[in-house]
DNA sequence: ATAGCTGCAAAACTTTTGCAGGGGT
DNA sequence: ACCCCTGCAAAAGTTTTGCAGCTAT
């Protein structure tokens, strides 16, 4: 039982979790707390059962109801994005301090790749300024197939 | 019994569904040609549940497993364009001739906004090519609070 | 003390699938 | 004829929820 993934989590996320429950007027708790670790201890891009299976390994507690509740939370705090891959499922991944992007998502071998485009960026948040619309999240995948999977018909 | 709906289909598309369907080795049957009907009479966006219920009021046969067979080869033959809700359910919009569009989709009111943006499109492309990926489908959705809906908090 | 949390299991929902019979080409 | 298609109902799979007891603040 090696504890890793114990000091995973830079304070300053812990912080702004735990700024974002204030404000809701919810709580800290140990579970929050070791999904917050776990969740940060992935590379990655990860599902919700991939978090659970996780977290049983590392001998942590917590139940699948308990991640389902909590992922969103760790979302609208701004420490998690939410992806949703080729098969609709909801993919997350942690904010690793950098800036945003989008991805390429592979219809065939479900790879996913990264990219940022900060023109793309600043276009999106114009086009909501426009029509006044305040953002929260935004999806800008594509599916398609990758260099290796181009055979591939649809 | 108004059998309306019955000719909005314009010609052409239904050439490019038969085309499509020839070149899978598929067949064009009653069921499909309805379901294409139905689609072209939808003015916004729809679901599978919702067109199932749109085509019994309208007489027509039809089950829900075969629209959900049926919508992924519309969207296939490129008549159709998949959209995925706040909900995370699909959501389909025929193309009405016009070119490709993004949508701006409210979390409260569940209100979707399309917005065109040209030159996000060529930014996509453009980094489809460098990472050779051959994109299929693009999900530009921005999540959000319109402009009625802006006192809700996340 | 008082909200809010957690776990479990059941439920809810969308979407998929197996199968037996019907239908285009 | 052949292969594809359809409907039904059941299944699958993810995500949500009710409830009873527990825990931060």
């Amino acid at each position: 039982m090696q504890n890793r993934a114990k000091s995973s989590v830079q304070p300053k996320f812990v912080g702004q979790f735990e700024e974002y429950l204030k404000r809701k007027g919810l709580k800290m708790t140990k579970s929050r707390r070791s999904i917050l670790e776990q969740v940060f201890a992935y590379d990655g891009h990860f599902q919700a059962e991939d978090l659970l299976v996780s977290m049983r390994q590392n001998g942590y507690p917590g139940s699948r109801a308990t991640i389902y509740r909590t992922l969103p939370l760790l979302v609208k705090s701004g420490l998690l994005t939410e992806v949703i891959d080729a098969q609709k499922n909801s993919r997350y991944e942690h904010i690793h301090a950098l800036q945003q992007h989008a991805h390429l998502i592979c219809l065939r071998c479900s790879k996913i790749i990264e990219f940022k485009n900060t023109e793309i960026d600043a276009l999106q948040k114009k086009v909501c300024k426009a029509h006044q619309f305040k953002p929260v999240k935004y999806r800008n995948e594509i599916l398609g197939y990758c260099s290796e999977c181009q055979t591939e018909e649809i």
